[in-house]
DNA sequence: GGTGACTAGTTTACAGCGTAAAGAGAAGGG
DNA sequence: CCCTTCTCTTTACGCTGTAAACTAGTCACC
């Protein structure tokens, strides 16, 4: 399931969002929406989106599902609110002494490690942001370190875009890749040799069909022997990729 | 869902794929896994990955959902099939006259449209290929491309990479912000007009919070009138983000 | 203090999902 | 003609989000 922002009372789920919902205090009996939100969170990091159900969030804290919906207006909402939450973790502020290069190296790291402690994030979809406090903070750091680069809003808007796609999308591959044992029962090494060996005989003239598909894949350094091997070359693709957009941002700088 | 490609009789799956499944004539009673895949796609073209159920599909070519299960083995396989069929849609040819760069942005563009053709493709997971005969054709077409660089494998491989996730985020953020107002029965304009509303009354100290965000979104050209929001600040860029790449390997070429 | 309003939480229910298991009915070979 | 084999249907299970109705506990007020 693609998760969009909530779409059922706005107000509420903003009020929410940017902390201003009025703390009911009186009456409360332990439950409340930072207690769900945290338990969603945990449920999530432990074992994947698909594993946060109300009804599994409602055992965590020992309510039934439909308590839940008492303090959130429903699923949607609460995975905005996780969402927004875990964001938080995104550090500030960036030392921009070694240039603005290093600082979006660091940012980007930064963000690369969030992907895979929160793999589930990057299930919630970018087309209709959460407009939480944390979202904004985050673009607001990155623009901070690029605005170093001298050029204005127009240049740096692509940047930010392809910044953020490059990063979501080399962990989105790294996160599928660690999800995918558990859903599919079966190891990642486990998966490529199995494919492979039907693939020899499903398509014994590969080399021919496909000559730069070998030719691409061909020259590579031999993999340090306990990394998975999606894990490994998405990693290395994520880091070399930033460089080459940021070689691309330099000749602009230059000129 | 994130759909994984298929774990169970990997051998069957890629039979299928490959095509070299052995074609049943006998007592075909007019199912069969090509129509199963057309109807799957066009329930996915049509409606969107959330709308292709086994049940639905069944309902579409007039029979239960258990029926298919006698030509596909489960319904990952079934998307699997599905979108290595659509990936056959992408051209195999660019003309390199004009140079790499130009053949580049066609391919991008193809690519491009391609996804917004079949957005439902997008969510098919990249850690786990598909390992279908077409995955391995574009990949083939692009490798052709770039090799006009003169750069080698290991430069290469990022670049794919960086591509590949530039024009997929991309892609993502339209798709999403298309089938949006289905999913939450609110169009663009509404939404973001409820979003807005709530938004100044909960954080009326935006600008002094996030002034560079405020600074970022500034220096824009009027924007069509018929055009969405997300989809059209994506769309733009997309090509620029396509093209600070491509500034990057040329930083590379030249060396 | 009694009483009505409000609120938090439970119970039940519904429509949908993928698919396992078993049965039905037709086709083809001996 | 019978028996095997294959296609398709029926039924069922456990899972999902959440609407609706109900229960119980707390507070304000006459």
């Amino acid at each position: 399931m693609t998760v969009f922002a909530a779409q059922g009372d706005p107000r509420r789920t903003m009020e929410l969002l940017w902390g201003v919902a009025e703390h009911r205090p009186a009456r409360k009996r332990g439950l409340n929406a930072d207690v769900i939100v945290d338990a969603g969170i945990a449920i999530a990091d432990a074992h994947g989106m698909d594993a946060v159900s109300m009804r599994a969030v409602g055992e965590r804290l020992g309510c039934t599902a439909m308590a839940l919906y008492t303090h959130v207006p429903g699923k949607n909402e609460l995975v905005d609110l996780m969402y927004d939450r875990v964001l938080a973790e995104i550090p500030g502020g960036y030392d921009l002494g070694a240039g603005w290069r290093a600082a979006v190296h660091a940012w980007a790291r930064d963000q690369w490690n969030f992907c895979l402690r929160h793999p589930w994030a990057l299930r919630v979809s970018q087309a209709r942001p959460v407009l939480g406090p944390n979202e904004f903070a985050v673009l607001n750091t990155l623009v901070g370190i690029l605005r170093e680069t001298g050029l204005g809003p127009r240049d740096l808007r692509p940047v930010v875009h392809a910044l953020g796609n490059h990063v979501r999308g080399s962990a989105a591959t790294v996160a599928e890749a660690r999800e995918a044992p558990a859903a599919t029962g079966m190891s990642e090494d486990d998966w490529w040799l199995a494919r492979g060996e039907e693939f020899a005989s499903v398509a014994p003239d590969f080399a021919e069909r496909f000559p730069l598909v070998v030719w691409i894949e061909s020259d590579r350094d031999p993999m340090p022997e306990d990394a998975g091997y999606m894990e490994y070359h998405a990693e290395e693709a994520f880091v070399t990729g930033i460089d080459l957009l940021l070689d691309g941002v330099e000749t602009h700088v230059v000129s």
